[in-house]
Formats: structure tokens, sequence, C-alpha cells
RNA sequence: GGGGUCGUAGUUCAGCUCGGUUUAGAACGCCGGCCUGUCACGCCGGAGGGCGCGGGUUCAAAUCCCGUCGACCCCGCCA
């Protein structure tokens, strides 16, 4: 660099900066040389400059430009000049000045790199994963990692506002044994024992609740050892809360005007409040998900009490081992042809339905398989509930309730977006609330918790804790956005009794339960304040605010689905005397050959 | 653990059904030359892969078969 300083970023010069000498630095985007004429757009975090050379201006910059390649980084010193008449580039915001040179110095040479740094390239994404670095160039990744920045930054200042305050939480810690898989990590000086990555903050933010913090937040790594998905990765970042003194209302509210501000500030969208409330059954209903994405309007309904006694045998069946028949209607679906609903079928197989029933509403007929099996009354009543119009496509599911469900509930959303009946722009909240406390968990014979073994049980609900688990409704809620499930929590149990009561219905024993939780049931004996909390998966709640697919899009070091990282190619194998150190021994090790 | 899509120049992709005029193509990128108003610069010329890997069938395999590795999507799993 020598004694030049950068005066100005490649984003910010325009017609104002005319006539000043300036120093950028950053990457060569591109060179057009004229033979004469040589010009490069200079490139930064903040945008690109045209910077131009000219040999009868400065005849040794001119000669050095010629050298010049993709990415080579470089600093320029020059005049800031308006472009001439007609030559302005409307595409760039710079785009009205150049920068003439009179000073050129190569502060670093590049290899060409594999793929060109530009937001429209293609490129797969291991190709991208391997050279990140070069892919983080691209301005819409630059973007991305700045919108995160900033939404951490209005997720800080929102909530510091608020009275709550950031407190760090161990990343070696304890190993609970209910929900996801741990990462373990070995320790040396106590062989044979292991800390755990924590899955969540979720055991020490109550700890802090009984010491009296209040409201605490962190924006936090968690560690999951499950398999991946395009919202899935094995660690990822929580905006983790909670709140003492306090119910379900307190939290919506906050978290309703921490939404709100961080919209407004990102976007500058304006959303309204409160958000909507759907109660877990009634979302499984109408939606058949628990994380419904209400941007269209197409419910399911139920349709048994027409199929009860019908000459459609498969419905009646199903209705007669307590499942029922719903029912979606696709509003101008009927041109949908037999191939695609041939694939539709296969979809609502994914989920366990045996078949998939349709009706196309053509030239004012049923066209169906089913049709001649449908009785007048069956006909009639299926036109009212269904609200049938000419052009209709309907799709019917016959089979338990959770069949019917996950089955229909995939297919609104795939006609949904077959059909662009999203709409695209919005951004719609909904609050579900009063999610069952239990499941039955067929292959460990047991209730499990459906959030977590601290939720509390409503309390009108707790005199069937015993008698009727799967009954009991919980104080929990999960906040979805645009069919993301980007958040959930729960009001907790505070008093010792209640959480024994949990443990029973989870037939986890006393001292087992002291062995695993002994420390947060300790707390709940040294007077524990009503409390309650949430934690937003900050990645999704990115990912949808910035219209992508895949998390990964908004992380800037993400892995793989097998849950390696291919810039640094972890993980990888610990030599033997890092084992030893460790007292650990390893059973087997696929080969270097084997892995191909 | 299971289902699906994909793997061919640096990159993105075509070729693969139905093996043989393919010496495996295109575009972009790259290299060289020319060009003083380009910004997807233009024009001329050039280099570059043997088809993820292994095996099989065949007179002959990028094309067919088997296995394997990897990337992605989904179910299970996981909030």
């Amino acid at each position: 660099m020598g004694d030049l300083k950068r005066t100005h970023t490649c984003g910010e010069l325009n017609e104002k900066d005319v006539g000043s000498t300036v120093v950028l630095m950053g990457w060569v985007q591109t060179t057009r040389d004229h033979g004469g004429l040589i010009f490069i757009d200079l490139r930064d975090r903040e945008g690109i400059t045209q910077v131009v050379f000219n040999p009868e201006i400065h005849e040794e910059s001119h000669k050095k430009a010629h050298l010049l390649r993709s990415e080579y980084v470089v600093a320029v010193k020059g005049k800031v000049r308006k472009r001439p008449e007609g030559m302005a580039n409307p595409n760039i915001v710079t785009g009205e000045i150049e920068v003439v040179a009179d000073d050129l110095r190569i502060l670093n040479s590049a290899k060409t790199p594999p793929f060109v740094i530009e937001d429209h390239a293609q490129i797969s994404e291991n190709i991208r994963f391997r050279y990140r670095y070069l892919d983080l160039r691209r301005p819409s990744m630059i973007h991305n990692l700045t919108i995160r920045h900033l939404a951490a930054k209005c997720v800080r200042d929102f909530l510091s506002e608020q009275g709550f305050i950031e407190v760090e939480t161990p990343f070696l810690t304890k190993s609970t044994p209910e929900g996801a898989r741990d990462y373990l990590v070995p320790s040396r000086l106590n062989p044979g024992k292991f800390y755990a990555l924590p899955q969540s903050p979720q055991l020490f933010k109550q700890i802090l609740m009984v010491a009296g913090l209040d409201r605490y937040y962190q924006i936090v790594k968690c560690f999951r050892d499950e398999d991946l998905r395009a919202d899935r990765q094995p660690e990822f970042t929580q905006i983790d809360m909670e709140m003492s003194f306090i119910k379900e209302e307190d939290l919506f509210k906050v978290v309703e005007g921490l939404m709100v501000t961080l919209l407004k500030r990102l976007l500058g969208v304006e959303i309204n409040t409160p958000f909507k409330r759907l109660t877990y059954q009634e979302s499984m209903d109408r939606f058949g998900t628990d994380k419904p994405d209400l941007r269209f309007h197409m419910e399911l309904k139920d349709v048994s009490p027409l199929f009860r006694e019908s000459a459609f045998k498969v419905f009646e069946h199903a209705i007669k081992k307590g499942g029922v028949v719903k029912a979606i209607n696709v509003k101008g679906g009927a041109g949908t042809s037999r191939r695609e609903i041939d694939e539709l079928t296969q979809s609502a197989g994914q989920y366990g339905a045996q078949g998939l029933a349709w009706i196309r509403v053509l030239d004012g007929r049923f066209q169906s398989p089913i049709a001649k099996f449908l009785s007048d009354s069956e006909v009639i009543g299926l036109k009212g509930m269904l609200n049938i119009e000419e052009g209709d496509l309907i799709l019917l599911v016959a089979d338990q309730p959770n069949v019917v469900h996950q089955a229909l509930g995939q297919l609104r959303l795939i006609m949904g977006r077959r059909l662009n009946m999203i709409k695209e722009d919005t951004f719609d909240f909904v609050w579900i609330t009063n999610f069952p406390l239990l499941e039955y968990d067929e292959l460990e014979g047991r209730y499990v918790a459906v959030h977590h073994p601290f939720t509390a049980p409503m309390e009108e609900d707790l005199e069937i804790l015993k008698t009727q688990p799967e009954k009991v409704r919980a104080r929990s809620y999960d906040l979805v956005l645009n069919g993301v499930e980007i958040g959930g929590g729960s009001i907790r149990n505070y008093r010792n009794d209640v959480q024994s009561m949990m443990f029973d219905a989870l037939n986890i024993k006393q001292d087992e339960a002291r062995d695993r939780f002994g420390f947060l049931l300790e707390a709940l004996e040294f007077g524990a304040p009503p409390h309650g909390g949430i934690a937003f998966g900050f990645d999704r709640l990115l990912a949808v605010i910035l219209k992508e697919e895949s998390i990964r899009e908004v992380m800037a070091f993400p892995k793989t689905q097998k849950a390696v990282c291919l810039l640094t190619h972890a993980p990888s194998v610990a030599d033997k005397r890092q084992l030893d150190e460790l007292s650990l021994k390893i059973k087997t090790i696929k080969s270097e050959s084997e892995k191909g």
C-alpha cells in the first residue's frame, strides 16, 4: 500500500465528489481493455466503482493496468470525474461518476477463481462451500450477512430497552437425555466422562430466573446431533429469552414488539399486532399442520358425516375404523393433469396415505374415478361443504386423523404454491397455542414431552394428568411465520410438586430425575419465581426475511447434509496422542481407500 | 435407517432412452493479439475434459448392468 490510505469505499462516490482526489482499495471485478483506454470495475463490500486508465493522463498506471486480472487486490488513486454525456451506468449507485487513475498499486495477485464472483452465477453448493471465502464475496451473500448482523443488533437494542440482560451460558455442559441427540466432548481431566454441547440453554435460563435475573436473553449457538435439512444445521443460532412473573400474554406482547421492530428496521415493512392465534387443535383441523402458512386461504374440511354409510367403501371403512375423510378444494385446479395427480398421490403416500381421491369439476360435472360411487346426496353435500364451483379440483384423503392431516396439509402447500395462491410479499405471523403436553412414544413405550419436560400443564387439566395424560394441554406456544416455525416456548413449572407430577407422567423415577436434572429441581426449592420464555431459530427467521430456501444462505460457514464442513474438512480423524490423552479408543475406522 | 434427484472442460449444462460419424459439444470463464467510452464491451485466434470412483456385459461403453463415494430434496429423527 505504501503511503496510500483508503479515503472512500467503492459504494459511496457520486456527483458531489467530482473533482476530489480519492484512494480506493478493493478487488478487480472485471477489466475492459480498449487498447487505449482500460476500464476496471473495482469492488469492495460496499459496491462497485469504475476506474479508467488513460495513457494520456498517466502512462505508467495504464501500462500496469494491463497486468490486472479478476480478483487482484489493488489500490487506486485518482480524480473523481463525472462520466461523459450518455455514459452513465444506471445499474450501479456510483454509475454517474468514474475515477481517473493516476496511481495503481497491485497489492496482491489472485489465481483465476473457480467461479465468477457474481450474484447470478448458479454454482453448485459443494463448489461454493469449498471456496466459501470467494462465495461470500458475492454481493447477495454480503447482504445476507449484513442483514444478519443488523438483526442481531436490533434484537440486542430492543431487548435491552425492554430490561433484558444478555447472559452467556456454558457450552461445555451436561448431557440431557430428553430431546435431541447430544454432541459429546470428552473430558481429559476426567477420563471416561463427557461434556455435552447444549441443545439449548434451557436449564441455565431457568436457573437464571431463580437467581432473580428477571429478564434474560442470549443470542447463542445450539447443537443437535440429528439429520440435516434445508432448515436444520448441527449448530445453529437461537434468540433465547426468559422472563419472570409473567403469563403468556406478557411474553406475546414483548415478542410481537420485537418482530415489529425487526421487520420495520430491516425491511421497512409495517406489520399489524396483535398476531393471529390458533390453538394446536384448530390449526391441525383446518390446515393439517401446527405451522400453517396463512398467506392463502385453502382449508381442510371434514366431510366424514357424508360418508358414514356410503357406496364408496374406502371412505366408509376408514370412518368405521376411527378415521376421518377430509378434503381440500383447490380453487381453479381442475387443469391439473392425471400425471400431476399421480405425483400428488405419491406425495400423500409419503405420509402414509393409502390413496388420494380426486374430483375435477369441469363442464358442470364431476370428473373423477369415484364419481360413480357418489350418491346424489353425497354430491350435494360435498358441493355445499366445499363451496364447489366450475374449474375446482377436490382432493380427499380418508385415514386416521394424523395421516389425513399430514397428507392434506402437504397437498395444500404444494397446490397453493403451484397455483401461485401465496401472497409472496406478506409476513403472516400466527401464534399456535395449547399444544398437548405429552404424546405417547411407541418406541420408548412411554409418554414423552411434546415441548420439553419443564413445560407447565394448563392448570384446569392438572387433574387428568394421571388418568388421561394425552388430553392434557400445555402452556406452550409456537410462533409461525409464513408456514415456518420460527420459535417456540412455554410457561415453566416453577413449583417442585408440579414438576414431580410431570416426571411421574413421563415415567422418570425420582432418583433418575435427581441424577439428570437435580440441580434444577433443587433450585426450584429455593424460591423460584413463576417464569416462562421462548427461543427463536435465528437462522430460520433470517431465511424467511431474506426469502431464502435454506438457512445455509444466511450462515457464513454451513455444513453439508452429512455434517461436513467442505472448507475445513471437519470432522477429521484425531491422532493417537490426542485420543490417548482423552482415554479414548476407536473401535472401527473406515480406511481412506474405502472412502474413495 | 428409507425414498427421490444429480455427478461430463475452471463453471453451468447438452449428449445417455435406442451403445458405433464423438477425434465428447455449447455457453461463460481462461490465455494470446487488435481496438480511446466500455460496463454481459467487441473482433480474431487458442488452450483445456475422456465423462465421480471400481467392477462387469460387449467386437465396441459417457451411454447398458452391479457396487461404491459425494452433493441436494424429503420421510423417519429433530423444535
